[in-house]
DNA sequence: TGCTTAATGCAACATTGTTGCAAAAGTAAT
DNA sequence: ATTACTTTTGCAACAATGTTGCATTAAGCA
């Protein structure tokens, strides 16, 4: 039984492959930065509708193929899960650059932090805001 | 000359206590929470409108006398700035609870981490989401 | 090729946040 | 207290983002 979705875990669903859905998936992937569904639907200059981009990115995020970063002012943003491979986490910090608005991954700086166990965590969003090297 | 305003660095605003910005800066203060927008306006119960309520939380925002926190959906809370006094630091962590969907500062958790030189840092944006204390 | 079901487009809607402008209210001086 | 000045507010209208239902389209398998 072949599935498109790499999720080992309890509950597959069987996904098909689009070509809205390969064309967003490779644009993420070849993507430096993190994009927001509304970069990503002027990319494709009217492939798909806009609906179709939001459910587009729901699959993609439950096949474990991207991930979803909240920027500093809580816009929605999307990157590819270069760092993961079999586990999948997404435990590193990302930045945000003030003057290029680009959000990326900074997949090997991960923080350090000592909660109480009482606390449960299953995830983290961690973004630090500040200039790139690029546009300092 | 007396300023309603905390903060003694360039520009210097003169602000006027209104009984809303009295009334939202108390409901801040007093909450053990962070609040969003809507959930200060549907408490406060029609004493303002909604647009006042976003130009008043950017008002005490500038007198540093509350802080924004972006919650792991990327929706907006407020808290009030109770760790930082003179130094006003907002680099402690944050929690959200997928239960009670509480969003608490946790001020003495100050996450570490080793960023290239070549990254200027001005702000950050740390949550944790999980099962808080009180639900667990 | 045909069947089953996932995926899409469209329209309509909900939420959140913003802008301009006239009216109201706070603050200081008279 | 009254006046004068400026901030603050309310209203309406708008913009951006994201969601839902449903009929239609198309992917993948036998």
């Amino acid at each position: 039984m072949q599935l498109s979705c790499i999720n080992t875990g309890v509950k597959m669903k069987k996904t098909r492959n689009t070509k809205a859905k390969t064309k967003i998936q490779e644009l993420i992937d070849s993507s430096s930065v993190a994009l927001s569904p509304s970069e990503i639907h002027n990319s494709l200059e009217g492939i798909c509708d806009k609906v179709t981009i939001y459910r587009i990115l729901q699959r993609l995020m439950e096949a474990d193929l991207i991930h979803k970063i909240v920027d500093t002012d809580g816009s929605i943003k999307y990157a590819s899960c270069h760092s993961c491979q079999s586990v999948h986490e997404h435990d590193h910090v990302h930045f945000s650059c003030e003057k290029c608005k680009s959000v990326t991954c900074l997949d090997n700086v991960k923080p350090k932090y000592e909660l109480a166990k009482s606390y449960m965590v299953s995830e983290m969003n961690f973004i630090i805001s500040g200039i790139c090297p690029q546009c300092s």
